[in-house]
DNA sequence: AATCTTTTGCAACTGAGTGTCATCTGGCAC
DNA sequence: GTGCCAGATGACACTCAGTTGCAAAAGATT
């Protein structure tokens, strides 16, 4: 079991050539947004996207984010986070598989990656008669003050 | 490990009672949602609820559904989840504590419990220099067909 | 450059849940 | 039982996150 948050990989896929592959154009927002995803090392939601984006190019329009998080998120590209009582918040696919240790305070999300935790889910949804598609694991926790 | 899904305590503990301690008042509609909430297995949503009270009363409003599920959830006595890419569902507190696995073809939740995983759980937010306050842990699945 | 899709921005819409407010009612006092 | 009144209710307006319809704009391909 990994305990130390687990470290962004310097990954820079080349999503362009993907998405051209898969017919999709590449438009001015899409790249935008995906130069926003690539270089951030948080989880920021929809609207904070659209913040960023606004500043590169002021004519980028709020739906145009949620279309292209939904179409990324279809493509792999990106993973969306669901969060309780917030917005989703995506991060960049193709880093390993992690959990999340949310901030309540702060709202900062902490990754991490539990083998061991990985490995009982999948023996207790096997013997439930299930295969797993994902799961969602999150700790939702205060720092501890000492 | 508990591996089978956890049995639902046959609990009938007196809300009511507990309610009025409180100095919340038990009117007509609270009493139809309790009641609807002490005798269900599976985890209704806000709709679903007002649709069975409906029957017992047709003049209950969806906004006392959605109050009295604040109400409770507050004072305790129900839990709330918000699984993925659905309306918050709920079902009666009092039973132990345990996770869900949601069959992604029937909606069908099916409630266990893993100590080893609670316990690892607690050691990685102590590793990171947090406290649990609470968790979700969610498997979304299908049925293995063998 | 002409064409033909796909994508965009905008605005209207949806679904889940909350807030407002006039009316109603549970529960206690008498 | 009747009266009282804070707390609860139903109706409906509203919020918030996200989606959809549509005419105009812009990729890609020729």
């Amino acid at each position: 079991m990994t305990k130390t948050p687990v470290k962004h990989a310097p990954k820079k896929p080349d999503y362009e050539k993907a998405l051209r592959k898969a017919g999709i154009r590449i438009t001015r927002p899409r790249k935008i947004i995906l130069g926003i995803l690539g270089e951030t090392e948080d989880h920021p939601d929809a609207l904070e996207i659209f913040r960023r984006a606004e500043q590169v190019d002021k004519s980028i329009s709020l739906s145009t984010v949620y279309r292209t998080m939904k179409l990324l998120e279809e493509m792999g590209a990106i993973h969306r986070h669901a969060f309780e009582g917030g917005p989703s918040r995506f991060e960049q696919a193709g880093g390993d598989h992690h959990d999340h240790l949310i901030d309540m305070d702060t709202g900062d999300v902490i990754e991490f990656r539990s083998d061991r935790i990985e490995q009982l889910q999948q023996e207790i949804a096997r013997q439930l008669g299930y295969d797993i598609v994902h799961h969602r694991l999150e700790l939702y926790g205060r720092r501890r003050k000492d």
